[in-house]
DNA sequence: CCCGTGATTTAT
DNA sequence: TAAATCACGGGG
C-alpha cells in the first residue's frame, strides 16, 4: 500500500519540489482516476503579488488558502475553470503549490469521457484547468482535507525527485504581478511530455 | 491571433 | 452599482 503524502507543513517552494513525481488520486464512485503530478507553481502569500493571499487579501472565495497545510484550495475562474491547489505551511499563512499537470496513469477511459476534446493522453492533464475537469475535481472539493480524504489524496510514491531532473522557470499567467513575475517558482519535470505549454 | 464565460475584485 | 479582471482552454 502506498503512503499518504502529509509533510505540508512547510514551505511552499520544498513542497513543491517534493510534489513532483507524487501521484494525485480521486476517487468517483469507488473509482480510481490517478496521475502523476510532473508540474506546480509555488505561491507565497501576503508578499507574492501573484498570490490570491496578497497583501493579506481575505475573501469568500480564497478563505481556505488560510487553512493548515495539507487542505486542498480549489478556485473557479474565467466563467468556466476550476483549479486544484494544496495549500502548505501553518494556518493563515496563506501560501499554496498550484498543481499545473500530470501524468496520466489510472482511470484514462474515464478522463477521456469528461474531456471531450482531449484527442490523446498528453490532452487530459497538461494544464491546471485540464486535470481538474479530467479528475472531476471543483469547488465542492474545496476545503478538503487531503491527509484524511478518501476523495481527494496525494499517495507518496517516490524520494524527492534529483534537482538535475526538475527544471524552474517563471510561473505562467501572472505578467501583471511586477517583480514577482519574474520569480522562478514553477517546477516540472524536464522533458515530460504532459507538463503544459 | 481571438474569443467564451461568469464569479470575483476593484473602481466609482 | 458598474466596470474590469482573470494562476485558462480551444479554435483558426
Amino acid at each position: 500500500m502506498p503512503r499518504r503524502f502529509t509533510a505540508f507543513s512547510r514551505d511552499p517552494v520544498s513542497i513543491a519540489r517534493s510534489l513532483l513525481g507524487q501521484r494525485l488520486v480521486r476517487v468517483i464512485d469507488g473509482q480510481r482516476l490517478c496521475g502523476r503530478i510532473v508540474e506546480v507553481e509555488a505561491y507565497l502569500g501576503a508578499a507574492d503579488r501573484a498570490a490570491h493571499t496578497f497583501n493579506g487579501r481575505r475573501t469568500k472565495r480564497n478563505q481556505s488558502m488560510y487553512l493548515p497545510g495539507g487542505h486542498a484550495y480549489v478556485y473557479f475562474t474565467y466563467g468556466m475553470h476550476y483549479c486544484l491547489n494544496v495549500v502548505c505551511g501553518s494556518a493563515g499563512d496563506g501560501v499554496a503549490v498550484l498543481l499545473r499537470a500530470l501524468e496520466p496513469t489510472e482511470g484514462l477511459e474515464r478522463m477521456f469521457a469528461r474531456r471531450r476534446t482531449a484527442r490523446r493522453a498528453t490532452d487530459l492533464c497538461s494544464g491546471p484547468a485540464k486535470l481538474t475537469q479530467a479528475l472531476g475535481i471543483d469547488r465542492s472539493l474545496d476545503g478538503t482535507d487531503l491527509r484524511t480524504s478518501e476523495a481527494l489524496l496525494i499517495e507518496r510514491v517516490r524520494l524527492t525527485l534529483p534537482r538535475s531532473r526538475i527544471a524552474a522557470t517563471k510561473r505562467v499567467g501572472v505578467g501583471y504581478a511586477g517583480a514577482w513575475a519574474a520569480r522562478r517558482l514553477r517546477f516540472f519535470v524536464k522533458g515530460n511530455p504532459h507538463v503544459s505549454r
